[in-house]
DNA sequence: TTGAAAGCGTTACCAC
DNA sequence: GTGGTAACGCTTTCAA
């Protein structure tokens, strides 16, 4: 059986109330008094039970997490952010997996909701409607998704991606490629958004492929389609499809980046360990969980954070053939 | 404010008690009653505070699950897998990441342990006399660690090293080296362990390197240790490392596998996506983290479960030079 | 500065 | 079968 707060009372000489005020306002209680207790209370490893508190705070100390595809390597990181910066503000992470099904998501977040002080939800892929009533429901931060009203975590696509594409044209590429990703993904569609953006203003022409998965194979599935377009470079939706990309290439013997270059988005830790090292843009994962949590506990109504975009040059670009 | 079982009691004109029942022993309610109840409980839209529930009855339907670093591949699927079946037992699960910092282990367990019905202990890096401990104090299930007395997912180390040995005993490699991963590491131990019982019965002459970081920067920092002597395989501790092998082998000229075979373990999604492709030991990662609930669950005290391993042979290994 | 007691939402026990 | 009520562990009035 746990120790309770009746014990710890019990064997300090004092009443509950004390017991808890010793604990959470130390201001109000004698100072003999608060050590005592709390030297009580840590000899017998007292902690107290969370659940119990939240039944008359109100509040539970607990942060609720959604990730598509724990297994798509960018998402651990921003987890990562989630769960270190929650324990930094004494708050426990229940993490969900939706296995990247929109259909799932919702229930998830209905079912944690009764039990955390908010959610954050990460690239969900469920109708904004949906996603609407949800932050209703429950104090809610979205990362690597924006909707209005609603806070949220981003980045900033448009200059990672002219970053990309400057990078490309000052090594003479004319005829680039896009591989899309999930149709569904607010992500692909702001890439999508941003691209056509910055390639309107400059001379290059852009022809898309896709919609592919954001995943290894679905870069491996579209690699033949670009190859037989006469693209001198290909930007694919992030590092995953952009590695299927290198892949395929390889074993159809095309030389990259001597045939052609290949750019991704993310920054995944991959990147730099796969031969050639792949350029991409990267974006703030660790970051962007911290900030998220930051948001959801100041409270700040309606904030949008946008944060920085870097280029990472590496082995997989070089000038068009 | 969420609906509360009183607002549902008055609205369909029965005690609290009843509605208890009417929800969760349904058999002991009169059917009208009973279907009475449920309607109203459903327009009303109620649902159980499970933190409340939790209180009385001792079980919170929460699980608890710690793992080493999230951002090593090995385990965001491992993850999947506890999360995935906890929630088809109608589970949550808190995440909880270390950092690697076996000392930040326990603190993070206890403060969970009120939370949850038990914990799922990953690869635990901690002492053995204090997971002894903590798993008398909240049940505790280990995956990846063993230790007498406490319940635990394993994989069958020593097969998994037996077929990697053969594999590379019948491409004639007679001379092989080990790189060993973090001295605290069960893992690690278990490894040196097999590999060396196997060998002794071989004709295998064993070199071992290490001990380096579970990581690809482990790899690199020992691959030209490995190149000066004079084995034409190496085993690596895990796929990491083996991949930090292959880049600076890469790095300097060296074929893989016409110069020298290298082969990993774990089988994370990394590995197939090389060039060449790594030849692993695969270890269940989805299946283990589903056992370990499983286990969890049912609660059956000290069950030893070992998950079968599977060499994948893959393009980095081949006949010695 | 401290203690007694009410109450958070739920379930379990004991009467009826 | 059903209702009243104590109890779970904690925090927050209200008095002293």
């Amino acid at each position: 059986m746990a120790v309770t707060i009746k014990e710890v009372a019990r064997v300090a000489g004092v009443s509950t109330a004390t017991v808890t005020r010793a604990l959470s306002s130390p201001e109000v209680v004698r100072p003999a008094t608060r050590e005592r207790v709390r030297e009580v209370a840590a000899s017998l490893g007292y902690h107290p039970n969370r659940a119990a508190r939240g039944l008359i705070t109100g509040r539970t100390g607990n942060l609720g997490l959604l990730v598509p595809d724990l297994a798509n390597p960018f998402f651990p990181s921003i987890v990562k952010g989630v769960q270190g910066r929650a324990h930094e503000a004494d708050h426990a992470v229940f993490l969900a997996d939706t296995d990247e099904d929109p259909a799932a998501e919702a229930g998830l977040v209905r079912k944690l909701a009764k039990q955390v002080d908010g959610m954050v939800l990460c690239s969900p892929r469920m109708a904004e409607a949906e996603l609407r009533e949800l932050a209703a429901e429950v104090p809610t931060v979205l990362v690597y998704r924006r909707i209005p009203g609603v806070p949220s975590v981003t980045a900033e696509f448009l200059d990672g991606m002219r970053q990309a594409v400057s990078h490309l044209v000052a090594l003479s590429h004319k005829k680039i490629a896009y591989v899309a990703g999930p149709r569904s993904s607010w992500a692909n569609r702001e890439r999508v958004r941003s691209l056509r953006a910055v390639t309107r203003k400059s001379e290059v022409e852009l022809t898309e492929f896709g919609n592919v998965a954001p995943q290894f194979h679905g870069g491996v599935s579209v690699a033949d389609s670009v190859l037989a377009s006469n693209v001198t470079a290909v930007i694919a939706y992030n590092d995953l499809v952009a590695l299927g990309l290198l892949h395929r290439f390889a074993a159809r013997g095309v030389s990259v980046p001597g045939d052609i270059s290949v750019l991704g988005f993310d920054d995944i830790p991959l990147a730099e360990m796969v031969h050639p090292a792949l350029t991409t843009v990267a974006l703030p994962k660790e970051e962007a969980g911290q900030a998220g949590v930051d948001l959801l506990l100041d409270r700040k109504p309606a904030v949008r954070r946008e944060l920085p975009t870097q280029l990472m040059v590496r082995g997989s670009t070089g000038p068009a053939r």
